[in-house]
Order: structure tokens, then C-alpha cells, then sequence
DNA sequence: CCCGTTGACACTGCATGCAATGCGTGGAAC
DNA sequence: GTTCCACGCATTGCATGCAGTGTCAACGGG
């Protein structure tokens, strides 16, 4: 890492994502510049990043303290990542795509067409069937050629449980999750049908629609939180 | 100012958006230090947040670089705030407002009516309308109810010009900013209609329209880009 | 005359000291 | 027993020192 501050911050938001902190707490510099390694400047760099996330915020009493999250307040993120990528896919199809681009769109999908036609779904398939739904997602945002866009969209990401492939069905390995994929993965065929048949508000349409199947997801992650609590610690953070 | 950080701030930012420093221009702490009557920490400090907001840059050797804009950053940045407005305005629309909320739009659009009723636009008359304008598009958002998208607003906001007022008429003192003016707010009044006649995509749709004025008005700023520059210094941070 | 190399200066990144403030605890008084 | 006040400790906010590094300039060699 080639500084401080760049390695304190991308470790401080790892433990913080990793749901280290229980929302509310206190964030003390010093022992948290012990824990990293490091003294307590870059930390407090790395805070004033952090609050600009808005994964911490500043006390009125000076210092950070654990941000809490509401269901509501992711739920209006993930509608908020759909508005945008709606958008992205809608600016993709009218200025149209370069015959590298639909290329490489369709990789993805055949990649995924090809996770899911395995007759079981592994971990480490459905892992690549996330890459490919990340991949797929920021191909379109990077091509729609809208740096704004993009920005926009990153800020948004930062929201746990608000980014792409956070929200996909998790529980694959019952036979539910699996159907949810397919009609996921189907979606992103026809967003890509539309884009190359420069069909705007049907690529943005089905951009929007696509995010409605990721609040199902959040809402069902909400309700067995104690089962997903291992494998999304960062669920602790969500007030209720 | 509570502190010193955010005093530096905010002085900072002002003098960034007055156009004090040049594109590409290296901001060195210790001048910046000495002439905002602080040390170089909290200066620091203030550094990672602009980073953050996108309107420096850190050098790949070590400190921060004045960042530079394209018309095309800007004028990207301007369609994403009307995604974003138009999304508020159809939710707005879709969850119905209360009376307060209806009762203080229209008291926006009354004070525009009242400005434009008059023979001759002033100088004091047209700030009364940025004010207003300013806060018809905030309620817009405060109402709609979602903190995600009212963030993403707030954080492409941040790019010089980008914001609702930043590229309003400006020529107002020729019969021609004032047209453009009329045709705003008409706009205004139709937004409003919409929304209370639970009119979602026409709401949405009228919105972005809204955002076309705001475009033509940056491009033809960049035309006459030196009659500008005394009053909006911040054209000098354009790359061409 | 031009290019490369070397040296010095200035600036950043980080650590740490110091003062101020907030918070918690303990004691005393009612 | 409860409440209020005071004292002390911990922690922050800011300033500054120090080391490392990049950059610019000047000088020498080709």
C-alpha cells in the first residue's frame, strides 16, 4: 500500500462493513490507530472520508461515532441505484454501443448463462456468477459514457447492502434463491436486447424493474437476520 | 465557526468556486495554511474532503492539484440532477402530499409569479428568484421523502454549476433571459400541477425537460465565456 | 549547444506534544 | 436514598517537528 492514510482507510471501512462496530459506538482514535498500525493522523484523515461516505459521523461533542442505518434508508438507496442504472442503460441505448462493448456485454452474459446451467449452483459458481453481475453492471454505467453518472452511482454503492451484487438472492442453496437468479439473469438479457435495439425506455425500464427483485431480497435478508448474520456481519448496523 | 476544520472548509471551498486557483495549479498547504490563519492540520483536513467532492485532486507526487472540468463533465453533471429531480418529483407525486407541503410550493411559485409580474426584472428581483427557485427544488426533494436521493442531489450539486440556481437565465438584463425565465417557471407550474394531480410521469418527464434550459444556459455562458468570468470566476476552472 | 546527472531546497506525510473540553465517577448534602 | 456538584481522567483538535522524497536548477560533459 502506498500510504497510510490510503491503507488505514480501506482497512477502517473493511472493519466497519464487516460490522465491527456496533452502530452508536464511540470510534476512538487511539485505539483504533493501535489496532492498524499507525498513529492517530491518518485515522483521522481516513474519518473525515469516512463521514463523506456516510458510513461515520461526527459527534456533536467532537470525535466519530458508528453510523446506523434504517431499512428504509437502504431501501431508498437500492430505488436510487435502479434510477441511475435505469439511466445508464437508457443513455447506452441511445447513443449506441460499439461493436467491442456489445462484445463484451455479452461475455458476461454467457458466463452467466453458463453458471446457471449447471445443474447445481456451487459457491464458488454462484461467486462467479456475482463477478459477472458486478462486471455487467459497471460495464453499462462505464459505457453509457456519463462520468457524473458513474459518480453518483459510486457514492451510492457505498451504503452497505446498496451495490449491485449485494443484493442478489443468497440463499441459493435452496431451491428459491436458484429460480430468483434466472429471472435476474433473464432481465439482464433483455436490457441488453433493448440497449442494441436502441430501445431506451425498455432497456431503463427493465433496469428499474431489475432492482425490485434485490428490495425483495433486502426484505427477505431482514427477516431471517439472525441466519445471515454470519455471512453479512455488517447487518448489525440497521437499526430497527 | 465551531472549529477550526470546518471554518478552513468552508473558506476553502469558497475560494476554490471564486476561481482563485487555476486548473492544474498545485495547492500547497502552508501558504493556504498561513492565509486562512491556520496550520497546515486542519488544512489537511479540509483537503480530504474536497478530494471527496471532486473539486481537487491528489497528485500522484504527494499533495493536491487544483482539478480542471469539461463542458461535458458539467453539462453530464446537469442531466444526472435531472434524473434526479425528475425521480423526486414522480415519487412526490406517487406518495401525494400533505396540505403544508402543497401550501408551500404554491407560495414558491406565488413569489415567482409576483417577480415576473413586474416590467422590469432588478437586479434584487432576480435574486429573490434564485431564492425561490433554490427552495421550490429543495421542497421538491425534502418531500419526496428519500434521504438516498436527496444525497445524491447534494452530492452532484457540488460541481461548479451543476445546481438548480447555478445555471439559471442569467442574461436577464436583455428581453432574452427573461423569456427563458418565463418558460422556467411555467415549467415550475406544471411540476406542481402534476405532482398534485398524482400525474407521476408527467411530473417526472416535465422535470427533466426542465433541466434543457439549464444546459442551453451553460452552453451559451461557455460562448461568451469572457463577459462571464467577473461574474461567475469559477469559468476559468474549464478546460476547453 | 544540448542533455544528463547531481545536489539542494521545499514540501508532504506522519508522529507526537500540548492545551482544552467533555464525560464519568465519587462524594456530599438535602 | 436521591440528586447535584466537583474533580480527575480520557480524548479530541490543533500545532509543529522530523524524516523522506520529489522537483527544479545548475553545472559539467559530450
Amino acid at each position: 500500500m502506498r500510504s497510510q492514510q490510503s491503507r488505514i482507510l480501506v482497512q477502517l471501512r473493511d472493519l466497519i462493513l464487516k460490522g465491527e462496530f456496533a452502530p452508536g459506538e464511540r470510534l476512538a482514535e487511539i485505539p483504533i490507530a493501535e489496532r492498524l498500525g499507525a498513529s492517530r493522523t491518518p485515522v483521522r484523515l481516513a474519518f473525515a472520508t469516512l463521514e463523506q461516505e456516510g458510513l461515520v459521523e461526527s459527534s456533536p461533542s467532537g470525535g466519530y461515532v458508528m453510523r446506523s442505518f434504517t431499512r428504509k434508508e437502504l431501501d431508498d438507496a437500492i430505488v436510487v441505484r435502479g434510477v441511475l442504472e435505469g439511466t445508464a442503460a437508457r443513455l447506452l441505448a441511445e447513443i449506441g454501443m460499439t461493436r467491442p462493448m456489445s462484445d463484451e456485454l455479452h461475455d458476461c452474459l454467457a458466463q452467466g448463462d453458463k453458471a446457471l446451467a449447471e445443474p447445481e449452483l456451487t459457491i464458488d459458481g454462484y461467486a462467479d456468477y456475482v463477478d459477472m453481475n458486478d462486471r455487467f453492471h459497471k460495464l453499462i454505467i462505464e459505457f453509457a459514457g456519463n462520468d457524473a453518472l458513474a459518480r453518483a452511482i459510486e457514492v451510492n454503492d457505498r451504503l452497505p447492502f446498496a451495490s449491485a451484487s449485494a443484493t442478489l438472492p443468497m440463499h441459493t442453496s435452496t431451491g428459491d434463491g436458484r429460480r430468483w437468479l434466472q429471472i435476474t439473469h433473464y432481465q439482464h438479457h433483455v436490457i441488453l436486447q433493448a440497449i442494441e435495439k436502441r430501445e431506451g425506455a425498455r432497456a431503463q425500464a427493465v433496469a428499474m424493474e431489475h432492482i425490485e427483485i434485490a428490495r425483495m431480497n433486502l426484505r427477505s435478508a431482514f427477516e431471517r437476520s439472525q441466519d445471515y448474520s454470519d455471512i453479512m456481519p455488517a447487518i448489525r448496523l440497521i437499526r430497527r
